[in-house]
DNA sequence: GGGAGTAACCGCCAGA
DNA sequence: CCTCTGGCGGTTACTC
């Protein structure tokens, strides 16, 4: 696996206990499924103090993270204040690198520092997202929800199979929706029911202003509709009508952010026939409507 | 905002 | 015997 073999974790000080073992049982040695080469890293090796109330050791100082594909920034007292300026630097050469940078509850702080040189304002909150994926950046919601982060993640490097499989290990759900685009990152399997699959999902994707059944999505995958949705919900984790309905709603959000097209159209271009059903569930599954959405994230004129 | 009609979902089961 | 498929029908939930 050469895309991301390395991944190293850094702790800050006072580091959270619970991702700490998050971190380890999702990338630690599991023989026959990863082979991670996993360090733990932090401000100096030796004694790392948690929020446990007893210290863990660790081996390396941040300098362990200039070989990393994969960075994960862990929840700690010291993130939100005085985070450490080598640690910063650290992830700030990470990213110019070309790694992976992937944060969750507090550790966002940092990683927001190191991003952004502490310009908070120009980070953008999504208070419903479970985790959000921006390519080289990921970031999680609180506590549990670093699994789904890093679960994510491995879907989206390595495939949905392993991730499927440490999720069966770890005992959890194998998808959680992320709270956009999830699904458009979660890759299927590469089998022969997984290619006819990913030609309809493909499909369905770029042509969510038609007119789209189970009915016609399992005739254009060669399956009869109970097989179709076996296989769709197997390979995405949602049913298909569920993963529509996401896909129109991050489809419609980005048209929203990005053009002025009145709100009639954005609901027929993501395939609602009605800007009121388009409305209500926009509200229903975003807690703003439409309009409000657009003011608070709209970049266009 | 509520009600009717319809499509989707999923457990069950028989057959390949 | 195990696994996969696909039809059936009750229930859910989405659309209009």
């Amino acid at each position: 696996m050469a895309p991301l073999s390395r991944v190293v974790a850094y702790a800050p000080p006072g580091a959270n206990g619970l991702a700490l073992g998050m971190a380890s049982a999702v990338f630690g040695p599991r023989p026959g499924i990863t082979d991670f080469e996993f360090t733990f890293c932090s401000d100096a090796a030796g004694l790392l103090s948690t929020d446990m109330g007893l210290p863990v050791s660790v081996d390396s100082d941040v300098s362990a993270l200039d070989s990393a594909d994969l960075v994960l920034v862990l929840p700690g007292e010291r993130c939100r204040s005085n985070p450490s300026p080598a640690a910063i630097a650290a992830l700030r050469s990470a990213r110019e690198r070309g790694a992976i940078v992937a944060a969750h509850c507090v550790g966002v702080f940092l990683l927001a520092s190191a991003e952004l040189a502490c310009m908070y304002p120009l980070v953008r909150v999504r208070p419903e997202a479970l985790y959000l994926d921006q390519g080289g950046i990921a970031t999680g919601a609180g506590a549990a929800a670093g699994l789904d982060l890093y679960l994510h993640l491995i879907r989206r490097e390595i495939g949905a199979t392993v991730a499927n499989e440490l999720a069966r290990i770890l005992v959890i759900p194998p998808h959680r929706d992320g709270g956009q685009q999830q699904f458009i990152a979660a890759p299927v399997p590469a089998d022969a029911d997984g290619d006819r699959l990913a030609g309809v999902i493909g499909w369905a994707r770029e042509n969510l202003h038609q007119d789209m059944s189970v009915e016609t999505l399992a005739a254009r995958a060669l399956m009869s509709r109970r097989s179709f949705v076996r296989h769709f919900k197997a390979a995405t984790g949602a049913t298909p009508h569920a993963w529509l309905l996401a896909q129109r709603l991050n489809r419609a959000e980005e048209l929203l952010e990005s053009t002025d097209l009145p709100i009639e159209r954005v609901a027929a271009q993501v395939g609602y026939r009605s800007a009121a059903v388009f409305r209500e569930q926009f509200v229903l599954r975003r807690g703003v409507a439409p309009r409000d959405y657009r003011r608070t994230f709209s970049h266009a004129a």
